[in-house]
DNA sequence: CTGTTAGCGCATTCAC
DNA sequence: GTGAATGCGCTAACAG
């Protein structure tokens, strides 16, 4: 195998007998030469096999390189598992390819949006990432920055209106003043465990999605005059089947049972619906139980999930275009109640 | 909002009147100015705000980023919705974490690893790119290369013995020399069309892994003596219900209707299985089907699925790791097959 | 241990 | 139209 040569812009030059200039033009700046001129540079490149202007010089040099980040909630891995996320991932690359633009992802688990950050033209950052540190330093950088479900001051996001989805979906879920409701929550606290919450954090945690939900159930439970125990509300770190089940068992073994179940993922509402038909008891007769997401999955438990339908894949659309577009609006996407047979 | 002034390590440097080298060195090469002096140096650039020497600038002169990009065989949204290639970027991205890479997610419909290549240290390909001209890039690219499931001269790949196995397969389906056999073949063509395939391709083509498997297909008929019509094979595009569910139906409603489906992947398998359903044939009795792939849906169709279980996951973990550790070794990661009900 | 120098590969002046 | 010069931000080699 033959060491092809390795060419650059300059090298070129010497070999055609022409400037730098001259060859970065032919390729950057039509306007700057000869037709004629251009289309034999450009031909000859092509047969010694140049095929262009090196990239990370040229980002290095104009300051920018056509590739942005995607700052995940968590790793790469989660990501793939969620079909919330992969959803969102969806429609954001589905802008992306049409508009060229090339795609890093990045895990929310990193220590520095450094490592990438001097390559890309910005951040879209989907979910409030696991590192909290990266929050600061979305705030601090000096390139462009979306976010979704998710806000940092003075940045473009895109999101739904949780209080208010949370609010519509448990005025569905309750039913009477005596229902004991239970809330299972997603990502409440901080750390890492599944486990009862009985105190909130007071700092910007309040404006996690999560919180908002949860201010959207209390306050659905505050018209509707029912009583909310004070060890009712569990912390889910992720949104999966196994680890919803851990808190699932634990709500449906406490005594008195609790009859509604106020999920914050449909995933959790499925590992309670699992959970709960296999316990023989019937849903929605003995226990209630609401999603939130409306994923694919949610229509075919038994019965139908009743749970907030939210477009995950527009959202990543609409961020995607707000990049592009460079917008520093802030939209909310409508979302829906989605009936199924689960109250 | 106060502009803050961004740093360059030279503007840093004269800030705190040291030389451009103390201040690379102190992030650098810690070995080469004392303790003190370092620490010193770090404290001032956090307290000032440099967070470190430019990324891009840095890989410029040192020729890597720490940034790999993966190349799919199509859209990032098609491997999204493929839980085949969904679990190989699951285990390239776990790989990747541990050892603080990043990744950068490349459509195989892209015009030119060029978009890329300057920014990236190298490609890890997985499956041929449906834009068949970034194969030749790929070959031609100095930056390292591993591929998966497909081959590259000269390059590291991970893969399975995708002829063996199809044999194997075909093997079990196949029950009689009277058999009628139908083979749905995945990406036998180049061309974007769902039809049946009478003429093959000769060319690179021939060395896809579509192609691997039917040549196992043919060794089983062949050693079993049964007779393939000329008319019995399909090329599906894409492994999606939706696509595959018309070359099914082409199959099912073909005259006489065949009593064996060889299908090259579960989805397109499941699609069979959805049909025959629907069309009130029994499986295995009227028609028996196998697939490809081992996925979890596999388990749960009625009757399950006998298929080819391969590993994907770890096809990706063995590909990052190709990569992380410069092999270019060529590996077959072992295959099983799995017994379901659908022979 | 420190500072100076010369590029990494390129794009943009500015004269001609 | 063209070519030389300057610098994007950095690091490695070298001299002190």
């Amino acid at each position: 195998m033959t060491d092809r040569k390795v060419w650059t812009l300059k090298s070129v030059a010497k070999e055609l007998g022409v400037s730098n200039a001259t060859v970065s033009n032919a390729f950057n700046r039509p306007d700057q030469l000869s037709k004629k001129r251009r289309e034999d540079i450009l031909e000859s490149c092509e047969k010694i096999g140049y095929s262009g202007p090196n990239k990370a010089a040229q980002s290095l040099r104009k300051g920018h390189s056509n590739i942005v980040a995607l700052v995940l909630p968590d790793s790469i891995e989660y990501m793939i598992a969620d079909p919330v996320a992969s959803a969102f991932v969806k429609g954001v690359s589905s802008v992306l390819e049409k508009s060229k633009v090339n795609l890093l992802l990045f895990s929310g688990n990193s220590d520095h949006i450094n490592a990438v950050a001097d390559f890309v033209d910005g951040f879209i950052c989907y979910g409030s990432p696991r590192n909290a540190q990266l929050i600061e330093q979305l705030r601090t950088t000096t390139k462009k920055v979306v976010t979704a479900d998710f806000d940092i001051d003075r940045k473009a996001s895109v999101g739904i209106d949780n209080e208010q989805a949370a609010y519509e979906i448990a005025k569905i879920a309750i039913k009477s003043k005596d229902d004991d409701i239970a809330i299972l929550g997603l990502r409440l606290l901080e750390s890492n465990v599944t486990c009862r919450v009985y105190d909130l954090p007071n700092a910007d945690f309040q404006f996690s999605i999560a919180h908002q939900r949860l201010r959207g159930y209390n306050r659905a439970i505050e018209d509707l005059e029912v009583n909310l125990r004070i060890d009712r509300v569990w912390n889910i770190p992720e949104s999966k089947l196994l680890t919803a089940l851990i808190a699932v068992r634990e709500a449906l073994t406490s005594t008195p049972r609790p009859n509604v179940l106020l999920c914050m993922s449909d995933l959790i509402a499925l590992a309670a619906i699992k959970e709960i038909n296999a316990m023989g008891l019937k849903i929605p007769d003995d226990i209630r139980v609401v999603g939130f997401d409306g994923i694919d999955e949610a229509l075919h438990s038994n019965p139908p999930l009743t749970t907030v339908h939210q477009n995950s894949e527009k959202k990543g659309i609409q961020a995607a275009e707000f990049f592009i577009n460079r917008s520093t609006e802030s939209v909310l996407i409508p979302f829906h109640i989605q009936h199924g047979g689960s109250v």
